[in-house]
DNA sequence: TCGTTGAATGCACACGTGTGCATTACCATT
DNA sequence: AATGGTAATGCACACGTGTGCATTCAACGA
């Protein structure tokens, strides 16, 4: 059986439409329109030298024809993708999930794909990344996970773009985006103060993260002076993972004896709150927040719930994901090249947690 | 100024490390182990018909280099990517996240990538689709949205598999995948009939979606026995929209007169109960499961919370994502070429709301 | 010693696109 | 009419890889 590569088919039998394996490409669309590739090339890509007939006509060849450009082949020519890599470790942080929503949404407004990778499981860590490079992605957003300092030079040797948001690192060379989490802490102080509870705590995950630790400290330093007058005291909180889970058992163990277990609490972030307020509520019968008060941070959608209510420090993801954008691309034009420290601004919301 | 494009740099000031433009191709490993370019490419995809001898050298020159295939260039000759386009609506469905992280999970696992595109906007659509195939993916996952019945053809003329989860559509020449939502229904209907509660009712979005009017079609058909003898009734109930907002007005709404209104209630998916149970507990002081019970689909992370735990249908994200992933490379290899329909098994997860 | 065989490797083409440079055609100016 | 200038378009190369086919070489049997 004979099969010549790309057959012009002329006179036999088969329709043209008939040869689906066949996909259109510039060359088609030129001989079609009876001009160069080059001028198709030039045409769609909106290049000013060319005449407005010629223009309108390769386009509507192309419509015609239904061609697409081949983006393999363009990111192989001009080494650079549409390709935005998303690095994030698992979707079972709610804040984290909300961000990357918007960021999607946000990255394809812009013109560009998001390819995520998963660094869930460390071991795959580096190879993972090392395929984002293979993809000549054009920027890359890395939003959790273990320190990525190693991994990223690889990027910024390449001129690829990187922007840390709301974790640590001090990277050479990538833009820096976080959470007013300084900001949020005194806050988060502020309001427990005025709720005239003494026991003060603060829950965060063993180890603690970047941005809680960072909320933790700032939380202390605005207590700091009712503590030295002794009027208030301060217990650090430990939980054993940043989850809802976390936050259940946490309240287990912390609260069993309310006389003396902290009763102005303030949680890192919201998803561990809720566990805490559904273990004092349902399994040590606490009222809420007339026993306890609870402040949680990030405003995620079940913080609003009516089982919840929850009062917290609000981030908003969508400005998050906006500002995300707009420096990847600032970056990817060449226009900036100062590293930068960018700080979204933050605000309290009240509901019936404190 | 003169500037070579890949000058080799002979001998010159310039170290090699210092030009970190360049990035190593399979020539440079080829012209430092001293074998021709075939050769490389050849000892890195296994070929049986290279020497042990120069395979052990060329692999040791590639790693001392630092080689990385360009996966970009390899798709252009090969006309196939490792891309894997997922298509879905957002990440506002929990149920749809907690399937698509362990979709993505498994894709890596699997050596593929996933290229998400978000068709919340229908607008966008068609274009966004079309993004898909110029990046010459090696599957699609569709997992939401409006009926993709002209641009999953595309695919399939380019013999791009398709794979639908969770959705309608019969596509000729896709696999589509779903939860028993048959059996499901059933399950809803025998569980709430023990319950010995007399007005039924089946709580879904208005205008329906596939998945949830096949649940609330078996649901009913289950109670008709009952409902010929009249022993209980049964009233369709409809919110604005499938989450927890929607569950929340239509409790509302359809339970203010507690006295008629239905009083064992399945929902259409967890998110809509979780809304429902909230406004029937705190808005209208009902209490659960003595005045309604509740049961709902899926079981998604929140029903497990002490705040609700919630009875519920229970499908695997986990191994709806691995059914997904086993089918998807089948056909990519080629070996399955008749169309399937997958139906994973469901069961009760009885908690405290029936 | 010669022909045969099989393993190991190199040559050269193809994948589809963007773009610098050369070329053509046309118009205005001298 | 000759010349200079500019707008419009074609030519040809490069991007980095996989692979069919040809080639080389060593071993082996006759």
């Amino acid at each position: 059986m004979t099969e010549g590569k790309h057959t012009p088919a002329k006179g036999d039998g088969a329709e043209p439409g008939r040869d689906l394996q066949h996909i259109v490409t510039s060359a088609d669309v030129a001989r079609e329109a009876g001009v160069s590739r080059s001028t198709v090339s030039r045409c769609l890509s909106g290049d000013r030298r060319i005449s407005e007939a010629t223009r309108l006509r390769v386009q509507e060849t192309a419509n015609r024809l239904g061609y697409h450009v081949n983006k393999i082949a363009r990111s192989m020519n001009t080494r650079k993708s549409d390709l935005i890599g998303l690095v994030t470790s698992g979707l079972s942080d709610p804040f984290r999930v909300e961000f990357l929503d918007k960021l999607i949404l946000a990255i394809q407004q812009s013109g560009y794909r998001p390819l995520v990778i998963d660094v869930s499981d460390p071991a795959q860590m580096g190879t993972s990344m090392m395929h984002l490079l293979q993809y000549q992605v054009a920027g890359v957003v890395v939003t959790s996970g273990s320190p990525p300092p190693e991994v990223g030079v690889h990027f910024l040797k390449r001129n690829v773009p990187v922007v840390l948001v709301n974790r640590a690192g001090r990277l050479e060379g990538a833009d820096v985006i976080n959470c007013d989490n300084v900001r949020g802490g005194e806050m988060a102080a502020d309001l427990l103060l005025e709720t005239g509870k003494t026991r003060f705590g603060f829950l965060n995950v063993k180890g603690g993260t970047f941005s809680g630790n960072v909320r933790g400290e700032t939380f202390v330093s605005r207590l700091a002076p009712r503590l030295a007058s002794g009027d208030i005291s301060f217990t650090p909180l430990v939980c054993d993972s940043a989850d809802y889970d976390g936050g259940f058992n946490a309240a287990l163990k912390f609260l069993a004896t309310p006389e003396t277990a902290p009763n102005a609490i303030f949680c890192a972030k919201d998803h561990i709150a809720l566990g805490l307020l559904d273990a004092a509520r349902f399994e040590l019968g606490l009222r809420i927040p007339e026993d306890i008060a609870v402040v949680g941070f990030d405003d995620i959608a079940a913080a609003r719930q009516g089982a919840y209510q929850l009062t917290t420090v609000c981030q908003s993801a969508t400005k998050l994901a906006e500002m995300t954008v707009d420096r990847l691309r600032q970056r990817i034009r060449g226009d900036a090249l100062t590293d930068q420290r960018l700080i979204l601004p933050v605000e309290m919301t009240c509901r019936r947690t404190a």
